[in-house]
DNA sequence: TCATGGTTTAACCAAATGGTTAATTGTGCA
DNA sequence: TGCACAATTAACCATTTGGTTAAACCATGA
């Protein structure tokens, strides 16, 4: 093995490849994505990608694993701290933007993608390794209704609301600025100001 | 012309196809679908697919308008009526979930599509008959934050919560429920539940 | 009844596409 | 220096896929 060789650039090939397959794939699904077109990306010739991973589903399963892995790891150290309520909101959603900010395809093409094959996909990202685990943040949710500090409302309801409201503008993007016919700039600066402007949103409906 | 073949049947082979490509565009998207996956869907020749349809695109196009004015023409109608905001909210909450409930790839379809084709999908929806008028809507919000009605919020904002409620849970099903643990049946509990919900969600949430 | 024209199909075609192969290049080590 | 082996590529292959064609089918109306 060539570990002498510039450790940077050792695995260069196959980060490059990695990092040109995510920007295609999550861009044009599995089935929109083309080989040819992800060597092109990488700066590299076609069979060299079937060197590396073997098939374009392993190269597949390797970026999407990899999604999934950023997208629902971050559930749980926040929901399942031991923060209270209304702070735990407030920083899942202000992390949880900040990350998809980065990442803004990364939603769309996961959500593409399990529609494709729910099954598979489902068993697939909960089997893997920790499944996300969302009960102490529902039995938080549980307790602070019993003390009447927030009304009653089921925390799976919350949890969806909390979170389509965090992804849906990502998914929706270029709809929701056509429709509302709003710029790129006020959007972004909209997207920024929902990490306080949710939490708010959020507290002010199930405060009592 | 056999105008006087019955005509139920007259336009059978065209609606069986229309149909069929809804089905598959909708779940696969317009990469991952088959023109022969269509034709055997429908019960017929792939070849007759390209008669009454000339290609794939134009295929697809029918069945993307058609996906678009559904989803784009049920916002003018309630968010620009006389109603009282909060009429609207819980019109709209009602009326969008009732309709993407019988249709639950839909939004899953377009916004994958959207993504892929930012550009022309949103010039081609807006200029398409009538873009959808937020404005009156706008206007109200405005109006009633004036009037210490409900607290300040961007109207944009609100739209967009709104919607991310109603739509991303179906956008999501799989994903969620896999995270969330629930069955099909609760889901579809809880998608029903929304229907009321939510409008309690958002009005709690502004109203002063 | 049979000619006409819309409808439907089987067979076919060319391009695209995922994948393979064999040869070439490059690199570290003996 | 040169060998062994990893990295890289051009050329190739088999299958899939959107699309075409020519023939068959079938309802209608003269």
């Amino acid at each position: 093995m060539k570990l002498n060789k510039k450790v940077k650039e050792m695995e260069g090939a196959e980060q490059k490849i990695i990092a040109a397959a995510r920007r295609i794939f999550q861009r044009k699904g599995m089935a929109g994505a083309r080989m040819e077109e992800i060597a092109n990306e990488a700066g590299i010739n076609k069979a060299l990608l079937h060197y590396y991973f073997r098939s374009k589903e392993k190269l597949f399963q390797v970026v999407m694993t990899e999604a999934k892995m950023q997208m629902l790891g971050r559930l749980h150290p926040i929901l399942g701290s031991e923060a209270s309520l209304f702070e735990k909101i407030e920083k899942f959603v202000e992390s949880y933007i900040s990350f998809i900010s980065l990442n803004p395809f990364l939603p769309g093409f996961i959500l593409h993608e399990i529609n494709r094959h729910p099954e598979e996909m489902v068993k697939m990202m909960l089997s893997n390794d920790k499944r996300p685990n969302l009960n102490k943040f529902f039995l938080q949710v549980e307790s602070e209704i019993r003390k009447k500090n927030i009304i009653a409302i089921q925390p799976e309801q919350l949890f969806i609301n909390m979170l389509s409201m965090c992804v849906f503008p990502f998914v929706a993007r270029p709809l929701l600025q056509g429709v509302m016919n709003v710029s790129d700039k006020k959007f972004s600066l909209m997207i920024e100001a929902r990490k306080k402007e949710i939490p708010k949103f959020i507290i002010n409906a199930i405060k009592r």
